[in-house]
RNA sequence: GCCAACAUAGCUCAGUUGGUAGAGCAGCGCAUUCGUAAUGCGCAGGUCUAGGGUUCAAAUCCCUAUGUUGGCUCCA
């Protein structure tokens, strides 16, 4: 037979398929073998190639490899579960493979718990060395239909149900295991090798918390043992730059039993924090931006106007003044709005850009909180911008730039979506429409990457949502810009026009950071504590060597307070070692050992953080160096 | 909110089959005044998350509540 290979060479080989075109190539090839990649698609090694295909053979290295690999790893994980489980009446959901692993959904009668983890290795290492051929096949409706009531079950029906009727339904097979599934595969059962289960959680049928909820079990699966010990060991090492740990710490927050996902700052905590403010007030300013502040409990006939009162109720902390409602502010738009409100504004002050560190308060759910990145109260950057149609997109071009420049002060790499229509939500398609292609165009311009997130805009317009990435790859939404074209209306905003006339103004809602408290989450877990310089809340540390050196230490301390470096001195009877390793725990950028010999000369002897010491110089010598690290916003 | 697991000193964790609570670090005191990741000795510190129940006896077994963790859902 011949084909072509991925390099644009023909190649002749005797056989009928990938596996045996593997071989023809090499030994290691077809040891590596996973999968193939036929013209396009994606196939299993012993599917029949066919004369002149463009053929790939997949490994490991390759992502479809990799799916196949850990995708035929969860059809070993179900079969080893209803083996083991058969007298539970186990019933199938899906078990597709995900980044970096994969998982299954069972419904059964009792629980899954991680102490069923050794028996379900076990056996699946027993299914794997029993070498069962993996076999396609496909079935008429009807047959499917038959077989998920009488082995599939009815979650399976459900999936076969949902599928267009011309679709092929596909089968794979091995040993006693059959499972309705698109694939594709491996060859053999025996090609697995190395899988260990994660966890177990509870996920719900398809997605919708009306439906049942499943029992998932969370596995991995690597082509080498050294590879699955790998990812284990940095899963390890990535958790122990988890802000909920270096927060306790370094001292920064905390969360306490009294007030769930309402977050406590400490004093450490809070420089960061105003650090951050700081930046984020001389950027906004540099780019025209006015600062306000509204009120964080407003009455319920503002958020009647709103919507909020109707589609964000259940996320509102509601109260009673007087005998009349009022709801602590889970936005902070609609106060924004009332100060547009005070005057009657011309085109000629468009556009109008005005920013809010605005404290907001939802109810989230209890089940949702997640330390600093998920909490019931946060400060949103915020900012409101009023403007004509035809600046609408020059506008977010703007707000897009000043996130990707602001990320870019902290090396943050992040991921573009586009959210569009929820299910609850206010105005026309018509609006919509017009709203989320402003926002499309925007980032074609910029010719950025982006994915659809269809259905999660929020419920006034659709948006562009920033997302960063936490220790373990978990991603967040952080900078967000959203078109509203219904809040104008609803609470009817006006600007006079060049014709004289009134005209309603557009106004997108965006942040940067997002919520400070979020940032500071990520920001903590990427710099793994070890903050730059301008963030870092003890900037410099002074140790002595003997407490003879006390009054040079505390003179040097002093001084640099004096030139506005933060600096703590460490004046306890200890040894250097002893000061030297803690204040290495504590992640302080820098150190100044004074002994006998600096303060004799009026010098320093500095430590730095990540290098070691770095010499002995003037005071003068070194604060030049900080205060230019702190000015430039040096990462490293 | 849902599923599961967990909750012991300020922190990190021991605590066998139920027999009445322990270590290291941190803190405090004393000695030591030392040159780049831990000086020694001593002291103090806990209604074992809370409330019920079983038992002669509960940190340990059972219920309930709260919180936390991993997911689902949701979201900045």
């Amino acid at each position: 037979m011949n084909i072509n290979l991925p390099d644009g060479s023909r190649r002749s080989f005797e056989g009928e398929n990938a596996l045996e075109l593997a071989k023809s190539i090499g030994n290691r090839l077809a040891k590596a073998a996973l999968a193939a990649q036929v013209d396009g698609k994606t196939v299993s090694l012993i599917t029949p190639l066919y004369e002149g295909a463009t053929v790939k053979i997949l490994t490991f290295e390759d992502e479809a490899g990799r799916n196949a690999y850990r995708h035929t790893a969860s059809h070993i994980m179900a079969q080893a579960v209803l083996r083991l489980f058969h007298e539970r009446d186990v019933k199938l959901g899906i078990g597709p493979a995900i980044e970096n692993g994969f998982y299954y959904d069972f419904d059964l009668n009792g629980t899954i718990s991680e102490d069923d983890f050794p028996a379900i290795e076990a056996e699946m290492k027993k299914i794997a060395k029993e070498n069962h051929l993996i076999r396609c096949f496909s079935m008429p409706r009807e047959d499917a239909l038959k077989w998920a009531d009488e082995t599939g079950g009815p979650y399976k029906r459900e999936l076969i149900e949902d599928l267009p009727e011309d679709a092929e339904l596909s089968f794979y097979e091995q040993g006693e295991f059959v499972d309705l599934c698109a694939g594709p595969h491996l060859s053999s059962t025996g090609k697995v090798k190395h899988f260990k289960l994660i966890s177990v959680a509870g996920a719900y049928w398809r997605g919708d918390e009306k439906r049942p909820m499943m029992q998932r079990i969370y596995a991995t699966a690597f082509d080498t043992k050294e590879a699955l010990d790998a990812y284990i060991f940095r899963m390890e090492e990535a958790k122990k730059r988890d802000h909920r740990k270096l927060g306790k710490e370094l001292d920064l927050f905390s969360l306490t039993d009294e007030g769930p996902g309402f977050p406590f700052f400490h004093p450490k905590g809070m420089i960061i924090k105003n650090e951050l403010i700081d930046f984020w007030r001389k950027v906004h300013y540099d780019r025209g931006y006015e600062e306000v502040s509204t009120p964080m409990i407003l009455s319920r006939k503002l958020w009647e106007t709103s919507g909020h009162w109707k589609l964000y109720r259940d996320n509102m902390y509601t109260l009673v003044i007087d005998d009349m409602d009022y709801a602590i502010k889970p936005m902070n738009c609609p106060g924004g709005i009332l100060l547009y409100k005070r005057k009657i504004y011309s085109y000629r002050d468009f556009p109008m850009r005005v920013g809010e560190l605005g404290t907001v308060h939802r109810h989230e759910l209890s089940g949702a909180l997640h330390g600093l990145m998920r909490v019931r109260c946060f400060t949103q950057d915020d900012a409101h911008i009023y403007m004509t149609e035809e600046q609408v997109i020059d506008e977010i071009i703007g707000v897009l730039d000043l996130t990707d420049y602001m990320y870019g002060v902290f090396g943050f790499k992040y991921r573009v979506e586009l959210s569009t229509r929820p299910e609850k939500s206010m105005g026309t398609d018509e609006q919509w429409e017009e709203a989320t292609n402003a926002l499309r165009k925007a980032l074609e311009i910029k010719g950025w990457d982006f994915k659809v997130n269809e259905g999660d805009g929020a419920f006034y317009g659709p948006k562009i949502d920033f997302h960063l990435e936490d220790c373990i790859g978990r991603t967040w939404q952080c900078g967000t810009v959203q078109l509203d074209f219904q809040n104008p209306e609803r609470f009817d905003m006006t600007y006079d026009g060049a014709d004289g006339a009134k005209h309603r103004p557009v106004m997108i809602h965006r942040t940067v950071y997002g919520s400070i408290e979020r940032f500071i989450g990520i920001l903590t877990e990427n710099f793994a504590g070890a903050f730059p310089l301008w963030l870092a809340p003890v900037q410099v540390k002074v140790l002595t060597i003997t407490q003879r050196s006390d009054d040079a230490a505390q003179a040097v301390a002093t001084k640099l307070k004096q030139c506005g470096i933060r600096a703590e001195t460490d004046l306890r009877n200890e040894k250097i070692g002893y000061k030297i390793r803690q204040a290495r725990m504590e992640k302080v950028p820098y150190m100044l050992i004074i002994g006998d010999r600096e303060a004799e000369s009026g010098t320093v002897s500095v430590r730095k953080r990540g290098e070691g010491e770095i010499g002995t110089m003037e005071l003068r010598a070194f604060t030049d160096v900080a205060l230019g690290e702190i000015k430039s916003k040096e990462i490293f």
